[in-house]
DNA sequence: CATGAATGAGGCTTCATTCAT
DNA sequence: AATGAATGAAGCCTCATTCAT
């Protein structure tokens, strides 16, 4: 996307985004920033809220991914593919905090592992199929259809429940 | 992506270009056009050869897409992000192998359900979840790192059968 | 003509062009516009002042025409010949005042016939005759050689007299 | 215009144009060429056929033109204009029949005022009005529309004798 | 003779950026 | 703090031309 749209997107001239970012990079940084640093509190509201069962927390971190990326369509399609257009430096400053969300969901999966309720033999696998999974619903879910918000995150605990091997225990 | 990046990368001069292709929507159409029957054609032997249980269809499909995004990366990323740059005309030329493979998978999972093996209340989503993590493979998958194409398929096998809940059956 | 050199010719780089006119046909149009807007009102000038005598308003057109063909020649070949290519809205734009010329000469010319001063048989053929002779200034015409630009308005005059069969009145 | 465009409506390949001409300029000059030279054989026959009175001379080279201009449109259109697109030495070589119109027309005007039937002051001017008015025909006349060849020369012959002083001789 | 491939220069246009004010 | 002017690089594309075959 050209900085000119962005511009008259946001109804600022384009001389005036000059005057808070030195350049496109820095702007798009910052959208990006913005955008993860939302996401990641949301996350971590979540997991705060979620007690500290293995299957609590993965569903907390479903959850608060489906729905961002739900309602956060154009926010997420940014972050999910403009990354890769900046320097170095920034991807490495931005690849931080999404790190920290790969080794949280990382740490649950192994915590669930560990406690017997996640039966999965490929952890990483696992992982990285909860989130290509919640993240592709920025590419085709559609807030005004027919499934509800609710109903959408329902579906997609049972998937990663799925996808973990999640059992549940018997006492 | 420029045009000349391409015809860098493809070591031809711009100007040659021009004599294939009249311009860059057909020369990216004709790229991703390739791309898209290449990896359907893989995808019809596939299945072509794979009996007609719907474990195995779902294994074939799963296999063939987990192979071609993890050994055709860079079409693979071509095809899943650079398709919305087309005019409508072209987007709807190349849906219709993509519609083809959906309503495929579409009709794998429904024949599991109705033998029974599969035991997912969300067929759609299963679908979607399927081939997004699939396609994922071409994000991150490394063709030199320790994990071997053989190992990548079974762990993707295991993860699909997850996803649709799969049940082997009792006789 | 080429965008390259109006930019060079007017002294700016292309870029700079850019700020002002959207693109190529904008700019052409511009120029045209004012071009045929400043005949138009130098005609309309000549017009005000000239009495009400059909000759005195053929001579005033005649007149303002040679002059300005022969003072803006660049404008004037521009004019003459760049018109075809732009846009058929851009065209019609143009033609508009020139349309009103075309209809003032045969106002004139009818007039003159009617107050029986003009004897020519084809009006419309000695209107066209009219502006093609003193158009065609801008072809041959040099400022600086042999013949003054007063010199040449009496020798069209003449001419134009002769065309539409001037005949002076017996009173 | 382009030299593809012209090979297409030809119909002959480009390649095969540079068989036969070295170049565009070189192509042009030919077309041009062969316009002109077609339209100077057409006066000089219809010279020929005419008597020796300046009169006839004068409706001899007016009528060819007037015929030329109004039936071959398009070449004329590209005499009258693409010339300038050409080097010096074609140009001159062009201007060579060009300037022998000039010079036969002048011969004319000169032997009717001589003879005392042309008493125009300004032969000059009515020679370039003459050939204004006459050439302006390929810019307008339109040979499906109401007005016949025949008329259009009639008409055509007045004008010029108009612009040329033409007075029937007493004898 | 004739063809299709290839090319470098230049066409118009958009871009990110800088500058003067 | 904010604006509009200006710019050079690069974008896509067309051109006239050349070359190998």
């Amino acid at each position: 996307m050209s900085i000119r749209a962005i511009a008259k997107a946001a109804d600022v001239s384009m001389s005036a985004m000059y005057h808070y970012y030195p350049g496109k990079q820095e702007l798009l940084f910052a959208l990006l920033q913005d955008g993860i640093a939302d996401y990641h509190r949301i996350c971590r509201a979540a997991l705060d809220v979620a007690g500290d069962d293995p299957v609590a927390h993965l569903d907390a971190l479903v959850g608060a991914t489906v729905r961002y990326r739900a309602t956060h369509k154009v926010e997420s399609n940014l972050m999910l593919s403009e990354v890769r257009n900046l320097n170095e430096d920034f991807q490495a400053q931005l690849r931080e905090p999404q790190d920290a969300a790969t080794t949280t969901m990382t740490e649950i999966i192994s915590a669930g592992i560990r406690s017997g309720q996640f039966t999965t033999k490929y952890p990483d696998d696992a992982r990285r199929a909860v989130f290509a999974m919640c993240n592709s619903v920025a590419h085709w879910y559609d807030p005004s259809g027919p499934i509800s918000l609710d109903e959408l995150v329902t579906r997609y605990w049972e998937l990663a429940h799925a996808l973990v091997g999640y059992r549940e225990q018997a006492d």
